[in-house]
DNA sequence: CGGCATTCGTTAAACAATTAACAATTTAAT
DNA sequence: ATTAAATTGTTAATTGTTTAACGAATGCCG
């Protein structure tokens, strides 16, 4: 029974994928799964699979597989996905209303709860069901309904006064989406995702991938 | 003088961070910049700075430091930033307006060249300045354009696929927002940004951030 | 009931990336 | 000139992640 101290990164983001592919057998009325289905669904090995599932503490049958609720179960559970966290958002722009419109909000257990912004002509309308405020009320808002995590959709110009406000605010939790390195307390968790790195990568990857034709030979 | 066989993927994703920096720098005029400048300026260590520098065959001078402006076009050819890259959007959802109306495009070197959808209500529209094609027709606007990557900005359910109309349509290079791993021949590159991803990493290291408050010390 | 094939949990090895260390080089000061 | 301080390019060591391997457990079939 393998002990949980720290996942590895790339797990967690596997474990997302494979909780996707046990909601849908669940829902499919499957009952068991082997780490071999999962690695042909998700397109992960085998090996790897189970790697993960060791790390946070599987309880799988030889020769049967996982049981299909209960591993979705201890999934939510290690990843937290079930306990509420609510959000604000900071930056109504484009992204920003990607983000509101997205679905993505209740799968990790997150509630967008209040939405700020600087613009004149966007405070005071209502997105989402939301009344857009203004920035500066990000304190009193934060702390009256207990907000604790926030998202920055706003230029890299703005993004560190924008978490240096959320984290005045008493936010433990950023999701930056500028290509910048925000500078926060050591209590405060950063996720930055800036959009240009998947066009950077891309780029990189395009330019290398000629030459790597010949030589690699992937499973 | 090091030769740069393969730059990890973390390198890549500071190169651009600091070819930010560089290119402001580049701005206000300044000629030469050392590891540590970089390093103090980005939030990363001296040290990988010129690790980094030292995979793409840096060129900097000892107590003086890098040339601005020579280190930024080195970053820009390593990552293959300015050869021009057609690129067609699939999926004109929000997510997908967002990622029109951004500026990233051409920092890369990508050039929106068209947008597919299936919705019918879209399909003859125009959004910046792009005519919305039905995506059956990406066959064809891929050959006659010379479109050579694709962004796949559609549900999960449909991502596999948009990916093979693209690899069928000749597209090389796959940008895709779906959490779902895609299948495609192996000289084709996949470079996956699913949103959700960031939410389910922010839900796991709020979760964990707790404990490591005491023991862990960072500088 | 007993072997056989399958699958899990765990350990070990291989690989990749980060961090640290250090000699070589250049500027600047005396 | 010569020393001293600073910064680079590179190698080495540490750390972390992925891949492989293998005994133990379980169901299945004769």
């Amino acid at each position: 029974m393998g002990e949980h101290k720290k996942m590895p990164r790339a797990s967690v983001l596997r474990m997302e994928l494979c909780l996707e592919l046990l909601e849908q057998l669940e829902a499919d009325g499957s009952v068991y799964v082997t780490s071999r289905q999962i690695g042909e669904a998700t397109g992960v090995s085998a090996d790897k699979v189970r790697q993960d599932f060791f790390h946070l503490g599987s309880e799988g049958k030889p020769k049967v597989g996982y049981e299909v609720a209960q591993l979705a179960e201890l999934i939510r559970s290690v990843l937290d996905l079930k306990t509420a966290k609510k959000t604000c958002l900071v930056g109504l722009g484009n992204l920003g209303r990607a983000l509101t419109a997205s679905n993505i909000w209740s799968r990790a257990g997150f509630e967008l709860a209040a939405i700020f912004d600087t613009d004149p002509s966007l405070i005071g309308t209502t997105t989402a069901g939301i009344r857009v405020r203004n920035v500066t009320e990000i304190y009193g808002v934060v702390k009256a309904e207990n907000i604790i995590a926030g998202v920055a959709a706003v230029p890299a110009s703005a993004a560190q006064d924008t978490a240096d406000l959320m984290v005045g605010a008493g936010i433990r939790a950023i999701w930056n989406f500028a290509p910048v390195k925000l500078h926060v307390p050591e209590d405060v968790v950063v996720e930055s995702q800036s959009l240009a790195w998947g066009l950077i990568t891309l780029s990189y990857e395009m330019k290398n991938n000629i030459k790597d034709q010949a030589p690699e030979r992937a499973k």
